[in-house]
Order: structure tokens, then C-alpha cells, then sequence
DNA sequence: TATACTATTGCAACTCATTTGCATTTGCAA
DNA sequence: TTGCAAATGCAAATGAGTTGCAATAGTATA
């Protein structure tokens, strides 16, 4: 047997799918909560991990000290821009020459690479916006 | 008044310049301790705080759930590749053109790029070779 | 439908990187 | 020298994530 379908899971679930953007366990936590289940963030945090395991989720580290996850795109892959002011997150499309470019030099070194990540910082177009007031 | 010259920042600095590769604070506490230096921990996480501030080092998370530290270099952007067998970290040149394409879509979206990372994962040629026995 | 097996959950305690408050020490400029 | 801000050490706190264990609840099967 493997994964049951409980009620955490499909929240769990439903909330992955209602964001375009990844996701901290905290913030899944609280909008389980919010929505009324009580659950616990041990839970959330078991959940996650096996969703990953499944391949059904992806986890990501954007360097904030905390992990997002985010549901498994079949459109290829893609970059993530991390506002400095806000810190909200920006899923960005990528060309995939860019990635595979940027793997050439790995692979001339005889490594094998399984996965590629583009990251970008800066201010987002609200932030900027706002600072010119 | 700024930056004092401490054993502590002496030391960090020559051990930062001695290794190729992102170093973290555990690591670089342990190497300042092997080298006689009484130095506390809170110490180096203050002094690594400061190199970055004044732009002498850059900080960065590989997803490990640790941060980690490298001198700035002058030779342009380059890309870190993370095996996840042995976990150590090697730096790669990138051509310029990669990074510089990867930022347009986020540029086209009115997002100001200070910063730009690529990380790849997978297998490093010793584990590979070590695999096939 | 009842039963049994195993995945899932909650809770509390734990780990571990990093931070903070505060009193003390120490570069360094005047 | 002297004074003062920067740097340090120590202990305690923070916060994300993990773990052990006992209790609960899906689900396949009889």
C-alpha cells in the first residue's frame, strides 16, 4: 500500500494547486488552519516529504533559510525570482538552451547533472513602484 | 571608524583565500581552532557578516540547511554544481551570455536583477567513478 | 460489514544553524 | 596615553525541521 488519501493530503494538495508560487510549510500549516483543519505541522511537514518522495511535489531552497515546495510542472523548467524588499517569489519561464548551456561546463567534467536551477534576486515591479512613491 | 584588523578577520580572510571552494562557518571555525586560534563560534557568524556587508564575501545557500561563504571574485559569474553523493561543491565558470538570458525574462516583467545564481545538482565524476567499482 | 494491518497523525522533546543581549576586551585615532 | 566605538565571549533564545512513541484511522481482505 502507499499513500492514503486523508484529509491533510488532499488540503494539502488543493493548496499546492491554488498558488503560482512555491510554498513554505508554514504558510501551508497556517492556510490548513485557516481553512479549518487542525492539523499539525509535524504533519504538514511529514506530508510534504512525501509528496516529494512521490515526485508529486518539487522542494526548493531560495537561500531564505527555509524550504518551498511547489507542485511538479510538466512545462519544463523554470527560474525563480526572490524580491529582496518583499520577498515574495516569481515562478519565470526559462529558454531551455539557458539551462542547458549552463550545465556544459559541468558535464565536460565528466559530473552528471540531475538538476538545474536558475536563481534571481532583486525588487519586483510592486516594490520598485512603490519606492518611487 | 569600520572594519578593525582582528586575528579573528585575519585569519578568516586567509582561510577564505585558501580554498576553492564556498566554505561554511562550522568549517571555517573548525580550521581557525585547528590553527591554535581560540575563537568563538558567535565571533565567526559576526565576522562573516561583516566581509559581506563591505562586499569582501558573498554568502551563499546551496540548500543544504547551512549558509556558506566565498571570497568575491573579479572573474565574472560562475555557477555551482552540489553532488549529492559525497556533497561536496565545486565552482564552474559560466559563460556571461547564460546568466545575461536568463535575466530577460525578468527584466521584461519590470524586476531590477542584482543578483544571479545557477545551481546545478547531481553526481561528481570521483562518485561516478567510484559507483562503477 | 467486520477485521486486521499499516500508514498517518499528534505530541513532546530534540537537533542544529544562527541570532541576540550584555558585559568585557581591544584596535586605533587623536 | 587615553577614550571610545568596534569586536568578542558567553549563555540563552530563536526557529526550522526531525524523531520516538503511542494513538488513530484509511483500506484491503475475509
Amino acid at each position: 500500500m502507499t499513500s492514503r488519501n486523508t484529509p491533510t493530503r488532499r488540503h494539502l494538495l488543493a493548496e499546492l494547486e491554488n498558488t503560482d508560487r512555491p510554498v513554505s510549510a508554514a504558510e501551508l500549516h497556517q492556510a490548513l488552519v485557516s481553512a479549518g483543519l487542525d492539523v499539525n505541522k509535524t504533519t504538514v511537514y511529514r506530508q510534504l516529504d512525501a509528496l516529494v518522495a512521490e515526485g508529486l511535489a518539487s522542494e526548493l531552497d531560495l537561500g531564505e533559510g527555509i524550504r518551498r515546495y511547489e507542485l511538479h510542472h510538466d512545462n519544463g523548467e523554470h527560474a525563480h525570482f526572490i524580491c529582496t524588499e518583499c520577498g515574495d517569489v516569481y515562478c519565470l519561464p526559462v529558454d531551455e538552451t539557458v539551462l542547458a548551456r549552463g550545465c556544459k561546463e559541468a558535464e565536460a567534467r565528466g559530473f552528471a547533472v540531475t538538476s538545474c536551477s536558475l536563481e534571481l534576486r532583486g525588487v519586483c515591479s510592486s516594490c520598485a513602484a512603490r519606492e518611487a512613491h
